[in-house]
DNA sequence: AATGAATGAGTATTCATTCAT
DNA sequence: GATGAATGAATACTCATTCAT
């Protein structure tokens, strides 16, 4: 039988790429660079240890990856949020949904498991100092000062409400990203407390 | 000079056990079971690493005995604020201090990595069992309940509203764990706004 | 186009098995068995590795196969020049020039190669029994006998003598065997001093 | 009982260190770094595979180390022999002696495992540089050319005679650093008559 | 009791070989 | 036949734990 062509193959390999990254991506987050084994991803994903290796350099390039995905994701999260036609209040509501969102919480944590993790290495630590806490905040002053402008945000000062609404976020996507988790999600309505007039 | 007698090679021994406790909570905070090793522990408390094993039977000992430690001074910090004599609300933001207090968030930290890591024993899991959320739910409920009946506490279902505190609490004690926190912790107040109306 | 025939067939096959085995030598010479990758051998011989075990049924085989060439060749190559008539000393400056010229040295290589590898199959070690150093002793003292009767090769032991030839001849061989050597080979000259009166 | 004092650790490790050295540089000559398996090292030097990291932060390390030293060692024979007071054919006898002793064959094995090896490191690949076949012959060019001065050694070009010697010499040295070796070191005697007049 | 040397089980990674297409 | 994806056994290295002193 004639070998695949060059485009059978090309889909193998991207489909086998994103399976693992799939995968990897809630493995690590639930698990940390250091609790993640290399036998975990494989199995979970299906593959052998051995091809795993076919399609990315090492177990620590592969968490780079992930967190560089991670990183440039949430700041487009953000930045679509401007584009919606709505009030600052509803924009910030959506933002905080999306963020709680299945999808978000896997890449939360992983950046929390970056931040915290002995073990990481040396190129993974200056990815992370691309995107300081600074980045997020500036990207949502705007935001966050249009609504103070209309009456919809508290008097206060905005750096450290935008942090402490991200540390609050960042945290129960952090201690929720396991399955069976010991704590909940907090509705959306009640996290908007912290930030809105009642 | 004399040789010591039983008393003070007891307190000796008590002395260095506590020593080793201390360090070893803040580090396994900091990095999770996994990312922790023996010599981290052994060079931050000034031992050798076999003398650990005088003191502790394994690793994991240690690491249960302080997950233990932590769930029991989490709940009596909870029992004593009932014994303060302030309204409802001064109650409960006498306790968000503590826990945010710098004590609290090494335990804080430590449950949560113990819910997360891979390669936790059997026992310590067995053990993480003896206090679910709804333990410390139960515990607060007729604080909480007290609150809403004064007025001083927002309206709405009390079990999700101590859960959302809870997770809410955990989750930033959690990203703060760190020396050089990427997140900050939020202050008390803008935390209260979550449960006490404007 | 009519298919080809089972001679065209079979030629096509002979052709690529011999392009590999080509390729090969040149690879297992400068590398030796264990730093030699079956990558290599494919991607150096322009077919894909699986295409390899088509031809040959394992990496250990191939190697044994280019051992027996190599130890079949040498052979032939001095009892080819037997049949030169021109003096002794004549007869061993060609053999020398033989061995030293291009083509032999893979050859050499690839039994100092299979003589000092770890890794080797037992079945390959029992093939480079076959061919003793004393076997090419024999082969060459009629010859060196020869010189020594008529005054052109030296007096003294005859078997020692030829021993450290080849000696000599192989160690050049193998420290020259990677392209960009460190070393240089001696001219022919030079190595017949050790055989010949001045 | 006391532990053991900074001396007597400081012996321990000390003696260690030594019999891994000389044990790996056997190991290392024979079967190259390709071929050599840390397992070989360990039980050959009778410790554990765990103890070797103790002692050497990688395989590569180790021979690195070892190739540094059989460099210097080999720069330092050489400059050794000028100062005897014998004439220039006696000190270049000596010289070959020193190199044919059994002592210095490992460092000649290494040094040639190290110049074909595939999957040396980059870093050992510069420290050859820092040794090349040219600084050995300007090293011993004084010698030779006095050699030829007071008529003992051959006419012709000195470089290229100096060469061919340590070509030859490393050779053989090469292909008998094997125990049970195929081959067999040629007498001195013998390999002086490459340089010398009858 | 105290030390740090020593061990060995476990983990990431490589690579010869097989398999599906 | 031909391809390269897939496998798994082997190998370098790490680290919790034990042991000799």
């Amino acid at each position: 039988m004639a070998p695949l062509n060059e485009e059978q193959l090309h889909q193998i390999r991207d489909d086998r790429k994103v399976q693992i990254k799939h995968v990897a991506l809630k493995v690590f987050a639930k698990y940390g660079i250091n609790g993640t084994k290399m036998s975990m991803i494989a199995k979970e994903a299906g593959v052998s240890q051995g091809l795993f290796y076919r399609y990315f350099k090492s177990k620590d390039e592969l968490f780079m990856m992930l967190i560089q995905e991670a990183m440039e994701e949430s700041v487009s999260s953000i930045e679509k949020i401007y584009s919606l036609s709505v009030p600052p209040k509803e924009k910030i509501r959506t933002l905080t949904e999306v963020i709680l969102d299945d999808g978000g919480k896997y890449y939360f944590m992983l950046i929390h498991q970056a931040h915290t993790s002995s073990g990481v290495s040396e190129k993974t630590k200056q990815l992370l100092e691309q995107y300081p806490l600074k980045l997020y905040i500036d990207l949502l002053l705007p935001l966050f000062r249009e609504g103070q402008r209309v009456g919809e945000i508290v008097e206060g000062d905005l750096e450290e409400m935008i942090s402490s609404y991200l540390s609050i976020l960042s945290g129960v996507m952090v201690i929720n990203s396991q399955e069976n988790s010991f704590y909940q999600i907090p509705k959306v309505d009640l996290l908007m407390r912290i930030l809105t007039k009642s």
